[in-house]
DNA sequence: CAACCGATGTTGACAATGACAACATTGGTT
DNA sequence: AACCAATGTTGTCATTGTCAACATCGGTTG
């Protein structure tokens, strides 16, 4: 029972590599050094990922599955049948992930890893932006902006929230910014989003 | 008159590294590339830039500066009195500013260089704020959302401009997005976020 | 006008890194 | 039991950022 396998390796990597990215960023990250925090040689990597880029763009893939999975539930939860609501509480959710996993965020909105996008990150995009797609086509059948295509909408519903939580999850911008930090300020920035009655 | 001083070899590294930036990415940005562009020896950049995360900073700061001008002047010639309309124009004119500068935007929302920033990009920042708050401010004294705070207002106003430039810059999140793509969509994006009567 | 000096550029060096090739070990399958 | 694909290691290379020591310039000052 050597320790010649890791035997969770891939999971290992990308556990520990968002950890590396939350401290210190993504331009810190080494491949090298991740690999000897695991108690691994450096070239291990490779089996895993042929190129850092990989890593990341591994990285943003689940972190997209997991925001998806998690304003569905969140909206879901709510037990709203006002549509309007059920989108404004997915602007509210996709907010609060990112504030509660600022590593992963910051690689998802990295323009570097859009580069080398593949099609599994193009599918788990594709099935976030449907998610919201959907929401907000049922949103505009109960009057909300009913004038606006729903492509429109859509970039401007996700860019909005996406860019607030950047705005949120910078420290740098929060302080020149002087923007609020309370528990209340999801909900707010949500409601200008999708305002309510 | 050799030419072993460069005379202008700062702000030729600055350009240098924005057209990398705009073909290749932050991720592909290279000092001693940029140096032999340049016919300069390897080591030259570090007599204007401490380090490559420095001269990014110097690219975010000169960028801010830029876009609180686009954004004041843009806002000026359309002469109109009307604050609502005035802070329009601000979303509109950040958002072709940034379709119009893809490489200077795409290293202003790099997370990476807010952890390196230094008083000079805390002012341009500072100044840009500062801009759009007084907009904002008047704005609301006309009645435009009366209920909400300036802080809350700027965070949603500067990020959904940021988020919306971030996904129009991206070609990526575009292509699955399915994102509009045409001279219109700058101003209906503005009017949604910032909505007109 | 000449000596000086700070700013700017060069050369050389070093450690860190991503990536690849060749080799080793493992565990499951046949 | 032999095999083999998956996984990990060692060794190597070019690239890179950064620093130190040295070179050259242009402007300032006596």
């Amino acid at each position: 029972m050597s320790s010649y396998h890791h035997g969770n390796l891939r999971a290992a990597l990308l556990d520990q590599a968002i950890t590396v990215i939350g401290n210190n960023g993504v331009e810190s990250l080494s491949l090298r050094k991740v690999a000897k925090d695991l108690g691994v040689s450096h070239a291990a990597p490779t089996r895993h990922f042929k190129s850092k880029a990989d890593l990341l763009t591994a990285i943003v893939k689940d972190a997209y599955l997991e925001l998806t999975e998690t304003i569905l539930v969140d909206a879901e939860n709510a037990m709203s049948d006002d549509s309007i609501v059920r989108l404004n509480l997915m602007a509210r959710s996709t907010i609060r992930w990112a504030l509660n996993n600022r590593a992963k965020f910051t690689v998802m909105t990295n323009p570097d890893v859009s580069r080398f996008a593949d099609d599994e990150l193009k599918a788990a995009l594709g099935a976030f932006s449907q998610t919201v797609a959907e929401a907000i086509e049922k949103a505009t059948q109960q009057g909300f902006r009913k004038t606006v295509s729903v492509p429109t909408l859509l970039l401007y519903s996700v860019g909005a929230a996406l860019g607030a939580a950047t705005i949120l999850t910078d420290e740098f911008m929060q302080s020149v910014l002087g923007t609020p930090n309370n528990d209340q300020i999801i909900a707010e920035i949500a409601n200008q989003i999708i305002p309510l009655n």
